[in-house]
RNA sequence: GGGCGCAUAGCUCAGUCGGUUCAGAGCACCUGCCUUACAAGCAGGGGGUCGUAGGUUCGAAUCCUUCUGCGCCCA
């Protein structure tokens, strides 16, 4: 076979991804065997792969293979978010550039239509890159969340939760995005710190005389001036020594001359600004409580889009934008002299998610999700550990969350998404119903209609569907149990797919999708819908700048998946990505990842260019490379116990550099070297074979985490039969290994690294061989006394010959290692100086170790309280310490001064 | 204002139950090698008082408290 020196991957992973898919591997259907499922966080369907993305899936299939490695039944289910919100602003934007419409100049149906035209045209491309990273997702069931079934789904919970009392319409102060026109939950809401100014503003006092009007009255600090035609009181606090006398007067609005109150409420901070607030309850959160507690009217002065309408009294402004009249307000203020002071001011602003305008507070009727019973059981399933979280303190920001739990605004002013199943009389004005219509069908609200008005006459032209959509996570929320259809087939397959195994999702999103999954789990199924959650952390660049579009610091995914090729992707984003924490994406990670990959590459070469005979020339290579073979075997056992671990775990990176080391370090470094035959030399048939299992094993085992590669290499060892591929093999079992030989085996390896480095500091040549003697002892008999053991060392050293001897042989020099003393002959002229000096520190090192394991060994209550087995550990460390020295001392003695 | 988290080598980070010669990995750095699988490589090496000050313990990078410096979430 001839290959090339290099691993090309492109080839590789378009070819056995479209294998493995062709082979129906990713199929799940219900069958006896155990169930490992993972419902995907759908991305949204207007997405294109980002290092997220590739993160958080990257995760979800090596524990997907793995699980289908280790025998069970994987389902990994795929799909799309329509994502309301984000999908139709995209759909307006298209529709203006491409078509040349305006949303306003088309009718519901006429948009809707569009929208699934482009979402057929452009949605999913996520999906098609998802592959290139090697998902393997069932893709015969790939959801989206307004397929039809999951619409209804989505229609049948809203009735459902409205019947139980646990949904409601009400007047509330709401997040208003004015560019989407539409209302925002909180959580949609981005809070920054930006500068802005407070001007101080002069109310002058009613009952004054005009020519003194402007000098006397009360100020007002605002940032937000435009909204004084909305004011409708003052309020002060009732402490407030500044203003008692005030209390009850009427001052007039500046440039309207509208008169308001000045009222006492103990909210206002006297602290902040001139101590004296300006109320505008329709404008603000606050403003609106303290407009509440007084009966205070309400005057909404802006309209959608956030102009200022004709109730602001002011003609000037009327139809400006909220921003415009704002800074116009400055001149207009400042002319009548009512402006007295403007300062530079920093605060927070809400803008949002989607379209980064300033979140406008609104006054707005609007549909509610009840929270309080629906959390209590999900607080308590995380609380109690029903549902595991990895990392464990995310519970904390979780139960922070849900024990201030407020009601959940689902409703949407927007038209892509699933429509409010609601109606309402026509004969009632808008806004103003007093009877709503819950339903699946408006032929079952004109049911309800008729009943309670009396009125068998009315018809459907009498109704009028409420016009908003759901809240996208409104949708996504039923996403575990929709996708395995739980609503309409609660006895189907669902029973076997959930609760799901395990959820794999960013931190950001615990609040609006994972607590409300467990919330619906319960509510809907009466059970968890997962039973774990693993948390991804967020990928960001070296600034630890989140990675992000807008920023443009995002590596091109498709092009990192070019270059290094998804296994070096994959391995760069998982060696450095511990669960729940961040990772800083840096490009050399799946440099290592595509080096890791050549590496494999050419220990297959090294193999495969290997001539096999049945026998080894001579005996001692035979036992040499039977140990090895023990050997490998022995530390691949210990090896996948600590990978089995690990997979418990979810630590998945840990895992992956156990594995790498073992494969670089090991296999190749060490188990190769062993036995690599010399020039042209064959090596013996058992061996081969031996090593041919053990790398195919060794491929099963880092398959999860990188599939391309090494179901390459997998059938490049060995001629497959049909069906006998890497991803169906069964993961490699630890099994029962000797201890005492992976120890003995270390022992030799860094023997040969301590002379390697006597050949380096006396510039011997790599080839030249060496004879080494290592003085007799119970303990270095009993090490070479290991059959091969010391023909492995000769091999790796580079040694003519290794024997026992009793005294210093001539012309040699000697070293420690481990508990022995070995003597290596030496041509070249050897600085006594230096030697003496180093011996002379590491006897200095090793009387001061000693020193502090006596103390130790010397403490009563060390003795008697410290588990046997430490106390054992001491003893022999000591014991070894001692040797060590005795030898060091003899060695200094002998030393020509 | 309320809450959560982090601080370990020049950089990015591991370190599970408090206990091994445990202070580790990768990158970077230094020395020597185009050795017959791999220079995307091989062999070797230097480098950290585990942020600070206390405490608990036979024993602390690990548990508790203080301070300092960062980061995040909520309001």
């Amino acid at each position: 076979m001839d290959l090339a020196t290099r691993y090309s991957h492109a080839e590789v992973e378009a070819r056995w991804y479209e294998h493995w898919e062709r082979s129906g591997y990713f199929r799940s259907v219900p069958d006896e065997r155990e169930p490992f499922t993972i419902v995907i966080p759908p991305p949204n369907v207007t997405g294109v792969l980002h290092m997220g993305h590739m993160l958080n899936n990257s995760i979800q299939d090596i524990l997907i293979r793995k699980a289908r490695l280790d025998g069970k039944n994987a389902c990994w289910v795929p799909g799309t978010d329509h994502a309301s919100i984000a999908t139709e602003a995209k759909v307006v934007r298209w529709l203006r550039d491409e078509k040349k419409l305006r949303k306003a100049d088309l009718t519901r149906e006429q948009f809707l239509e569009y929208a699934y035209q482009w979402k057929e045209k452009y949605g999913g491309i996520i999906l098609q890159q998802l592959r290139r990273l090697g998902a393997s997702c069932d893709w015969t069931r790939t959801a989206f969340t307004m397929d039809k079934g999951y619409y209804e789904d989505c229609i049948s919970v809203f009735v459902d939760l409205y019947r139980k009392g646990k949904l409601y319409r009400g007047l509330r102060m709401v997040n208003w995005d004015p560019e989407a026109k539409t209302v925002l939950s909180n959580e949609e809401v981005i809070y920054q710190t930006e500068t802005s100014q407070l001007y101080h503003i002069k109310y002058p006092l009613v009952d004054q005389k005009a020519a003194d009007s402007v000098t006397s009255g009360i100020v007002i600090a605002t940032q937000r001036p435009e909204t004084i035609f909305a004011d409708v009181a003052i309020a002060v606090n009732p402490k407030d020594p500044r203003y008692q006398h005030l209390i009850g007067k009427s001052v007039r609005i500046p440039l309207i001359n509208r008169h308001i109150p000045v009222i006492a409420d103990e909210y206002v901070d006297m602290e902040f600004g001139t101590g004296a607030l300006k109320i505008t309850p329709a404008h603000d959160p606050n403003d609106y409580e303290i407009g509440q507690r007084h009966q205070l009217p309400i005057i909404d002065i802006l309209t959608d889009d956030a102009k200022l309408n004709e109730r602001c009294e002011y003609p000037p402004l009327i139809g400006l934008d909220r921003f415009e009249a704002r800074k116009r307000m400055r001149g207009l203020l400042e002319a009548e002299g009512y402006l007295v002071k403007l300062e530079d001011y920093t605060t927070n602003i809400g803008r949002s998610e989607r379209t980064h305008a300033v979140v406008e507070p609104k006054l707005s009727l609007q549909w509610f999700v009840r929270m309080s019973e629906l959390g209590a059981p999900a607080l308590k399933a995380v609380l109690n550990r029903e549902v595991r979280f990895y990392p464990e303190n995310f519970q904390n920001l979780y139960r922070n969350w849900m024990e201030n739990l407020r009601d959940w605004c689902i409703s949407r002013q927007l038209w892509w998404g699933q429509r409010i199943p609601a109606w309402y009389l026509r004969s009632e004005p808008l806004n103003e119903e007093t009877h709503i219509f819950v339903a699946t069908s408006a032929e079952e609200a004109l049911e309800q209609a008729r009943q309670v008005t009396e009125n068998p006459q009315l018809t459907l032209d009498d109704l009028r569907q409420d016009e908003d959509v759901l809240d996208t996570w409104a949708s996504s929320w039923l996403w575990p149990i929709s996708v395995f259809d739980g609503f309409r087939k609660p006895n189907g397959e669902i029973r076997y797919y959930y609760p799901t195994s395990v959820l794999v999702t960013g931190w950001d999103i615990i609040f609006f999708w994972v607590a409300r999954m467990i919330m619906a789990g319960y509510e809907f199924r009466g059970q968890k819908p997962f039973e774990a959650v693993y948390f991804t952390g967020m990928v960001r660049d070296k600034q630890r700048r989140k990675m992000s579009k807008s920023l443009g610091n995002s590596p091109d995914a498709l092009k990192l998946l070019d270059d290094y090729g998804a296994d070096g992707v994959r391995y760069g984003l998982m060696s450095s990505a511990a669960a729940g924490n961040d990772i800083l994406f840096d490009e050399k990670l799946c440099e290592n990842g595509r080096n890791f990959c050549n590496k494999l590459w050419n220990a297959l070469r090294l193999i495969k260019s290997w001539h096999v005979v049945e026998l080894p020339e001579e005996e001692s290579i035979q036992c040499r490379n039977a140990l090895a073979v023990e050997w490998m075997r022995a530390k691949f056992s210990q090896v996948l116990q600590s990978i089995e671990a690990d997979f418990a775990n979810f630590r998945l990176s840990e895992a992956l550099l156990t594995l790498y080391s073992f494969i670089w370090g090991d296999f190749c470094s060490w188990y190769l070297e062993i036995i690599k035959p010399g020039f042209e030399k064959p090596i013996d048939r058992a061996t081969y074979e031996a090593t041919l299992d053990l790398f195919g094993e060794l491929m099963v085992a880092l398959h999860p985490f990188m599939p391309f590669i090494t179901e390459e290499i997998w059938h490049r060892l060995r001629e497959r039969a049909p069906g006998q591929d890497c991803i169906v093999q069964r993961y490699p079992k630890p099994s029962a290994f000797d201890p005492i030989l992976v120890e003995q085996i270390e022992t030799a390896k860094a023997l040969v690294t301590r002379l390697r480095e006597v050949r380096n500091e006396y510039h011997i040549k790599p080839r030249e061989a060496l004879s080494v003697w290592v003085e007799d002892s119970p303990s270095s008999r009993a090490l070479f006394s290991r059959n091969g053991l010391a023909e492995l060392v000769c091999k790796l050293a580079v040694l003519s010959r290794l024997e026992r001897c009793d005294a210093e042989p001539a012309g040699t020099k000697s070293f420690l290692s481990g508990t022995e003393k070995y003597f290596v002959e030496i041509h070249q002229q050897v600085d006594y100086e230096a030697e003496r000096a180093k011996v002379k520190q590491e006897l200095e090192y090793q009387r001061g170790f000693l020193k502090s394991i006596e103390a130790k060994l010397a403490n009563e209550r060390f003795i008697s309280s410290a588990p046997a087995a430490v106390v054992e550990n001491e003893r022999k460390k000591r014991a070894d310490a001692l040797a060590r020295i005795q030898i060091l001392e003899e060695t200094l003695a002998k030393l020509p001064a």
